[in-house]
DNA sequence: AAAAATTTTTAGATTTACCTAAAAATTAAA
DNA sequence: TTTAATTTTTAGGTAAATCTAAAAATTTTT
């Protein structure tokens, strides 16, 4: 059993390494807001229970023990982010922070239930894919909007992105998960994106193009 | 903001509280699992913080803050019992650990939407009152089921035993909450009481029926 | 391939919540 | 009202997770 800050150590470390094979200290300092001294004193603990593979200035990776831990964190964090979206109403915007809470309640039985009770929903209120019991989920393949073209139309399936202020403009221009989308224009000046929605057109900057995922219905 | 250490002592203090003016330091050693020194370190940190009054070997007071803030716990920790059972279908001796663990999510926003999901219900699986957001609740007036007399009825509206144990031992003779009941007999031998339900007639132990609580229909 | 910059680790402290053992105060019994 | 038993506190320490400052290793730049 691990304690709530090793949780949180895996958690970070698992989603690092979707993007770096070789974790960095400074890295996960950085996302745990704690000093790189502190990440090397935890590595050490870690390495120690099993959980990452260590090398000294080398970096860390997940074990097959720590990866599995961290699916399932990861898997309560959204399960949770699905709770208060869809039973308790919360906006999208609002429900990170409660959900790293929440994520380490621990009851293997409380979350079966609660998987249950929302009918085991395969995405959480962003779009990211929920593990089920066993850890396994697909491994969507989201395009960024931003590498699409004018004439190119798809669903917004996701965001790269989970700021509160992020997700408040976008539901603001009425991007929000399930909608379908055709880019009309791409503006030559500063590179905008204008978008075709059901009922009107809106224009948003390449850095929040950036952030949006979309399932494509096919180029043109 | 207190440490989810802290928030315990504060429950539990409340509780105790509950029996006896001023909490002696060894009883909240006792619930709290832990030794006394340790009680009269937290003590002193509770009263630094305004949270309890404390005269040295007198034991302690909860003050107003210190009152208000357990009482919100005690809150939380009904309201997700009354989650776990009427959502996730938990049964009512199954809920207490978990709900041990999530009274400690600090979020009112979550509780008051929480509380609103399941409709404000007045009291938890175990028939204990819920305060309302401002911390205020009725002062149920319950009887003990062994003072009852022969010929005595009610309804069962509570229990001052939660152990799974206890609460297994309930279920399986019928004796739940808001079940009707009348006092049939009462041995002369060990002072075993018998209970007419609905359906049928149970004996329970004088120790069991020190734990059911009734609100009485009056007595004959 | 040095020098410079960056990253990472070690060393030594701090804070929180514990602990044991022993001293002090209070309460109960003789 | 002494003595005994109980309760509570103090003193001194431990383990987990931090921190700062300085040393060591690695990487990047000249
Ligand atoms: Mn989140
Ligand atoms: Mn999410
Ligand atoms: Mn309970
Ligand atoms: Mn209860």
């Amino acid at each position: 059993m691990q304690s709530y800050t090793e949780e949180n150590y895996l958690k970070i470390i698992y989603h690092l390494a979707e993007k770096t094979t070789n974790v960095q200290t400074n890295a996960i300092a950085e996302q745990m807001q704690t000093k790189p001294a502190s990440v090397t004193d935890m590595i050490k603990k870690l390495a120690d229970k099993g959980l990452v593979d260590y090398i000294k200035y080398q970096g860390v990776t997940l074990t097959e023990t720590g990866k599995n831990a961290a699916i399932d964190i990861v898997r309560k964090h959204r399960l949770w982010e699905v709770f208060l979206v869809d039973k308790l109403n919360f906006k999208w915007d609002e429900v990170h922070d409660v959900a790293e809470e929440l994520e380490h309640i621990k009851s293997t039985e409380l979350i079966e239930r609660l998987d249950e009770f929302l009918g085991f929903p395969k995405a959480d209120p962003h779009g990211d894919p929920i593990p089920d019991k066993n850890g396994r989920f697909a491994k969507t393949q989201f395009i960024k909007l931003i590498e699409l073209k004018v004439g190119d139309t798809g669903t917004i399936t996701g965001v790269s992105q989970h700021s509160s202020a992020f997700l408040k403009h976008l539901e603001k221009l009425g991007l929000t998960l399930g909608i379908p989308i055709k880019i009309s224009d791409i503006t030559d000046f500063d590179g905008s994106v204008e978008i075709q929605l059901a009922d009107k057109q809106v224009n948003i900057s390449r850095e929040v193009a950036k952030h949006i995922l979309i399932s494509s219905n096919g180029k043109n």
